[in-house]
DNA sequence: GCCGATTTGTCCGTATGTATC
DNA sequence: CGATACATACGGACAAATCGG
């Protein structure tokens, strides 16, 4: 399956920023050289170098280049930073990630529940709690809302392993943005009991609350994720645009 | 100063998007349409829709056209986006600012220092504590570390101002990516008596450290910003991208 | 199911402007 | 000043997805 262009560009050239071909602050090579490289157009390589700016990894400077700003990261704690599933960012953080279902229904949204996840009353809806674990640490609990009608078929046994998993390859959905709010709430018994917390060490919990959209342009996820504070790092860059 | 013309075709548009002018879920008018709108090429108008789309505002669907997403939120809290500074998110969050400078001194990054901010060792730096009343309300406690070789000239008068507005239009930088990561931390002493909370209430804060870049590619500022939990809102959008 | 019209996605070549050196 | 490099803009070609007849 041979990706567009730009993607395998923009890939190729991410890969040898992670694997520091270029040293923090070096010019990579010009347009003209990589169109060279690539065999490609001019707008081809800025359209990968596009991407790598959103990525925070290079930045272009009009008359002179295009700079390496990448910095490798030290994971020490459970790194959050594009739309991921559980699973793959257990995978990216380099330890074992395990999924428990602590509840699973179906509802009907009320007045209360469309006000918080932006879907309407009376849509139909799969409710999940699961409570995810790395290295065998309870450390997330989730409150899944899914659009019924989008995510037809789901079961607990989905649910206990990647849901995301289910949709993009069974039911070949195609997610394609979340909208992300990040707040710090008040623990609850609920995280109290099932993260082992003590409220007189944390009295807060990291809270990163989304609603997802598929291809077809509909909210099919709402999402509140609870996180134990000592192990939460939420990453972003941010490009400044003009006035 | 007419920007370029793929700018304000975007600020037009999204104008009257957060206008409303469009309803949630409904196409706006298709490229071509636009085109013969605005008087310019295709790539003209795609390049302004693909900002909308970054921002989460609109969804393109091949094929069928592109759908406006956005929904306008509930200004209940502080609400962090982009990058700008307190003074320009004040004014967007409608509320009175005010920016009292509790520390301002010269020193130099030593290893613990260079550290935390990434700074070289040895690097010449002014350190500044702020602290950032919204309505007569001390909200927010800021940690900053600027190059001293880039951000010549600084005071404390210009502290207690916006430090952002005389980099732009006194020392004419341009702010172009902001790294950014959002943790949760324990309550300090400082943030107890600044702040005036109690710690039997929240014993946490929510904490924005960021690393800054202007035109030149340079790194000019680390920054930590500790912000009350209760009045903390960070919003993102994240476009999932193919595998 | 097919076909054609519409709409977005990818890619190309070129011209011109602007900033750096 | 000229050479180099990125930024903006245009126009055209074809692919891929959607929708209606």
């Amino acid at each position: 399956m041979p990706k567009s262009k730009y993607e395998s560009i923009y890939k190729d050239l991410k890969q040898k920023i992670e694997a520091e071909e270029f040293s923090y602050q070096e010019l990579l090579p010009s347009e003209h050289t990589l169109v060279q490289t690539y065999h490609c157009s001019r707008n081809t390589v800025r359209r990968a170098i596009a991407n790598l700016v959103t990525d925070g990894y290079v930045q272009t400077i009009q008359g002179k280049g295009v700079r390496n700003i990448f910095r490798p990261v030290e994971q020490t704690s459970y790194t959050i930073g594009s739309i991921e599933s559980f699973k793959e960012s257990s995978i990216r953080n380099r330890q074992n990630g395990r999924t428990e279902v602590l509840c699973f229904m179906e509802i009907t949204a009320d007045d209360k529940i469309a006000g918080k996840t932006g879907f309407a009353a009376g849509t139909e809806l799969y409710y999940i709690q699961r409570l995810h674990y790395l290295d065998e640490k309870p450390l997330i609990i989730n409150h899944n809302y899914f659009l019924k009608s989008a995510v037809c078929g789901l079961t607990p046994e989905i649910a206990s392993g990647s849901i995301y998993d289910y949709l993009e390859h069974t039911l070949h959905m195609t997610i394609v943005n979340s909208k992300r709010v990040v707040t710090v709430e008040k623990i609850t018994q609920i995280d109290e009991k099932y993260l082992h917390m003590d409220v007189r060490d944390y009295n807060c919990m990291a809270v990163i609350s989304s609603q997802t959209y598929n291809s077809d342009g509909v909210m099919f996820e709402f999402t509140q994720s609870r996180h134990r504070p000592d192990y939460f790092r939420f990453q972003d860059n941010a490009v400044r645009r003009p006035l």
